[in-house]
DNA sequence: CTTTTGTTTGACACTTTTGTTAAACAAATA
DNA sequence: TATTTGTTTAACAAAAGTGTCAAACAAAAG
């Protein structure tokens, strides 16, 4: 049997998650993503069918991705510090890597189609268990005592997204040139565990 | 003279921004934007000329209008403690109204068209003097050392806005209900402010 | 009430984008 | 080398969206 695997249809998935997280051209023509990806248009409606079903496929995989690193990091067995430093690193680079990333997966969720479910998945019990965690962080004096250690999760990405995310602006509002966002992006890290662990 | 005003200028602008800002919905038809503000299509190419000058008017009224609302916050005479507090509540409460006016610019800044002038304006002041106030605040030790007062600022704004924009994400990821999700931006001032100021 | 001025609309033309089809093509197997 | 299988393409058809125009319309001014 002949079979053979040029993965161009890896390649048309990839090119279309670098147009919409990296680029951040979030109503990118189903020509544009075939340029980038080298391909003829075509060849995008032989895989996927139609237009959205791609984006619905990238959302899918992004979000399972996102999902399961999160699992990961956060079920490590690791002193509670060592873990959160763990987790801004995992998640920043990432971040970096595809600042338009969140957004993306924001609109596709907001658009009519996606048939997203609605997440009758069961409940993950991973935050729900590092929360425990951050209460008991609480206690021991690791971190500053808050209501609800959800908001503990919540601050963490806050500090780690938005920064990225808002860049463009940013850059705008606040005048910084790209050197000096570059800077305060490198001093993230440390910034955050010193704001948010004792 | 024969003049009028039905005011079907300003209400096609509002229902843009209804849509983009608060739906969610960033390419939206023209179609869509008509039948959200009650009048017919080509009355926006009347009033516009061009979908793209609707989208940039819209955008820089919002970046003019945000820009305006920092200056005022920023500048007024107040005890740090209480600043804060304010321009914590004046934010807030415009993010949590318009959830999606962040992406909005975001994305008009990231697109080709929007003819963005690169910040020929000259530097807003605001910001650096703000940060001078930071700096006071921290010798006073009303805030903790950081290393620069530009990430105090940064840390502020991510911890208001980033909770908001990620709200369907939030949703899905670490299943809160609606109501729930209310609950938490409900204390996020207090919660901020917790963080933020010792 | 007629004119003037500016507002609103429906119909049409144009452009962009998407989806389909049939044929050409390339590589592995026999 | 011929066959099979799966891949890629150009050309076409259909749909969606944008922009223009001329005519109808409404309100104020004369």
């Amino acid at each position: 049997m002949a079979t053979r695997d040029t993965g161009a249809e890896e390649n048309i998935k990839e090119a279309a998650k670098r147009i919409f997280f990296v680029e951040g051209k979030l109503n990118a023509t189903t020509q544009d993503i075939a340029n980038e990806a080298g391909v003829n248009r075509t060849l995008l409606n032989y895989y996927f069918r139609t237009r959205e079903a791609l984006f619905d496929q990238v959302y899918k995989e992004a979000l399972s991705a996102l999902s399961q690193k999160m699992d990961e990091v956060f079920k490590a067995e690791l002193p509670f510090r060592q873990k959160v430093e763990n987790i801004i690193e995992v998640f920043l680079e990432d971040i970096i890597t595809y600042p338009f990333k969140e957004i993306f997966l924001i609109s596709e969720i907001n658009s009519e189609h996606a048939e997203i479910k609605k997440s009758n998945e069961p409940e993950n019990p991973v935050f729900r268990n590092f929360a425990i965690e951050v209460e008991e962080a609480m206690k021991r004096g690791e971190v500053n005592r808050i209501k609800d250690p959800y908001h503990f999760i919540i601050n963490l990405f806050s500090l780690m997204a938005y920064p990225v995310i808002i860049r463009p602006l940013n850059e705008k509002l606040l005048n910084f040139t790209k050197e000096e966002y570059d800077e305060i992006l490198k001093n993230r890290k440390s910034e955050i565990i010193n704001l948010l662990l004792n």
